[in-house]
DNA sequence: GTGATTGCAAATCTTTTGCACTAAA
DNA sequence: TTTAGTGCAAAAGATTTGCAATCAC
């Protein structure tokens, strides 16, 4: 199931998560939810917004990916230590990682599965 | 099953991927294969290394790892961007990260399975 | 000896931050 | 107005690299 947000819904989404509808949001929101699924890197989405006539500053993307992540718009995902991805799909699922050409691809659907896992360490559960 | 390698199976399986045994590996091996399964950070085996009276710089600790890493001694797991650690422990199994402390958990041996998965995509068997 | 390894400092890369200016509400 | 958001440049962290000195073999 994807959970893919059309543009205006992410619009509702922001202005509920009390974030001013500001024209670089505007701009970045309509470049992530106008399609389909996307996986961006901070770069890629600057680079791509600046090619759009969209005059942002690499600070304020990074900014607002970390604000969409915190308003549960999109879903950060790592990578190694020097490239985070942001999904737009922001639903539980898992990634495959190509590591030469660098880029995500879902996994859809239910193809993976989780069998049984572990409850958390004791230690968490038994402190504080 | 623990694939931990004892100090001295450590030490036969760098000389066979022809790192010599200095006195910085040396030690940096000791330190990690000594005693039970660790996940350390660079930072943290300098630490450890200087106060044990190991003289070695940050920059070796890190050229050492990716090294034992790429050896197949170490397993890099990364966290986030800004936080890789290694992980004694080289064959495949999956952690816990408690993201208040900061610190890995192992998943012990058959807890979480991976029911079913999906093929590598096909974009990737096709080409090249 | 000879080439690998190390130390050191500088460089790189990603990400964050401080602050004055601008814009949304 | 009032406060949040932006641009810019500087700062902060993690990691890598260049090069001369050192060490393993």
């Amino acid at each position: 199931m994807t959970v893919r947000r059309p543009y205006a819904a992410a619009l509702e989404w922001l202005r509920a998560a009390g974030l001013r509808s500001t024209r670089q949001r505007l701009a970045l929101t309509r470049l992530l939810f106008a399609g389909t699924d996307r996986h961006v890197t901070v770069n890629a989405l600057h680079k791509e917004a600046r090619a759009n006539n969209v005059r942002v500053t690499l600070a304020t993307v990074y900014n607002t990916l970390n604000q969409f992540t915190e308003a549960g718009l999109l879903r950060e995902v790592v990578v190694d230590a020097s490239c985070t991805y942001f999904d737009t799909n922001a639903s539980h699922h898992h990634h495959f990682f190509c590591e030469e050409d660098r880029y995500l691809v879902d996994i859809p659907g239910e193809e993976l599965k989780v069998a049984k896992h572990p409850h958390p360490p004791p230690e968490r559960r038994s402190r504080r």
